[in-house]
DNA sequence: TAACCTACCAAACACTTGTTAGGGAACGGT
DNA sequence: ACCGTTCCCTAACAAGTGTTTGGTAGGTTA
């Protein structure tokens, strides 16, 4: 995303980069940034000392900047990270070309997954986008912002002139109701409940696009 | 319209009175809170220094603690109000009795006057009411929420079995579901927009019962 | 005039914050 | 045996934090 060797991944070429503190075995700099981003999403990014962040790792503070560079790095990676593995199922799901309805059946399921696999990053994504988005270190949220609001208005109104979705509702309106609907279910949301993200999607797509009412 | 002076000290549930530096003339308490509240929005509650809110007000930042004994009693202040005022209205709700489809309506119409009037407020509580909910001072977070659940819960279950609503949902994800996408809208809800609160709960009404879809 | 109250300022205090510098133990390669 | 790397610790720093203390201009009351 923002970074700046999005490239090929772990290239070997001696870049001229200065030390960025790049270890050898990203394995423990993923541990690292699960549990920064499990402390962000519980207690909030500027609640969180780094201090925190350190004691829940089973280290002291000054020893996570071995591994990155600052606390804002921390949550910069996490959410890029996220935004990047997001992007790459909403494209496939866009690059498929189906109906309106449908592609909206598919985004809604693809958005449960991600949630299911970035539960805390999402939380963060959440509640701190709107005001980090302000740095432009992070402006790649905006800029997925936009991304998103594009795909998802742009299915809507298709579905609008297609005649699957209905025509007498304000469009706008339309596109924050689903798209919040979505995606605050991460604030509640635990994997280990016996609800699958696919049976959520499901259900959830039977009240979205059918209503709590019954029908006669 | 600015709502006529509450008189009697509108004793805000939660707090144990004591010896709180209270003004005579409570006028300008709550002209402090608004702004606190703005500021208290936009940046976040941890995000935001007391500086930062007596700078908007245009005083420093001790003279805040003439008025108020603590930036977390400010945040508490605020919320206790805004909780107390949608109680006031929830209860009348209740207790006129309706039928189940009748009660989420006057129950979402009505959530949405409160976005109306207590924009800033709504946005704190859903940003902060979580980690501030762990502290023994903001127990009453806590208690609305569950009040809060069993109202809403309880006329779910009883459009169920009433014909009103359908059976084949889960009722718990519908309760998620209809709450969130209530009070998800106060993040991007801004008062000189063209929509009345009204009209926004006619049309999310319309999406969440009868559903986006074209009906045939 | 004198006492008093309101609403603020000026200046500090104690503490927490993110961050840095230097060092050292473990380990592998040569 | 030597070197280099990896990964962490110890100890501090400077800036920023919420809060307190003492003071004071202006108005009201006696």
């Amino acid at each position: 995303m923002n970074r700046p060797d999005t490239g090929s991944d772990n290239g070997h070429v001696p870049t001229a980069k200065k030390k960025t503190t790049v270890s050898a075995t990203p394995e423990r700099r993923r541990e690292l940034l699960n549990t920064a981003a499990e402390v962000f999403a519980a207690q909030g990014y500027n609640a969180t000392t780094v201090r925190r962040i350190a004691d829940e790792a089973g280290m002291l503070a000054g020893s996570l900047y071995y591994h990155f560079d600052s606390k804002e790095s921390m949550v910069d990676e996490i959410l890029s990270t996220f935004l990047t593995e997001l992007w790459d199922g909403y494209d496939a799901v866009l690059a498929a070309d189906l109906g309106p309805r449908e592609t909206i059946e598919a985004l809604v399921t693809e958005s449960f997954r991600e949630i299911d696999r970035h539960r805390a990053a999402v939380a963060i994504y959440q509640k701190e986008s709107k005001h980090l988005a302000a740095q432009p270190r992070f402006g790649y949220l905006t800029e997925s912002q936009q991304k998103f609001e594009k795909a998802w208005l742009g299915t809507l109104e298709r579905g609008v002139a297609d005649g699957a979705f209905r025509a007498d509702l304000d469009i706008r309106l339309t596109y924050r109701f689903v798209r919040d609907t979505v995606w605050v279910a991460a604030s509640w949301y635990r994997p280990d409940g016996h609800h699958s993200p696919e049976e959520i999607a499901r259900q959830y797509l039977s009240m979205v696009l059918d209503g709590i009412a019954r029908r006669d």
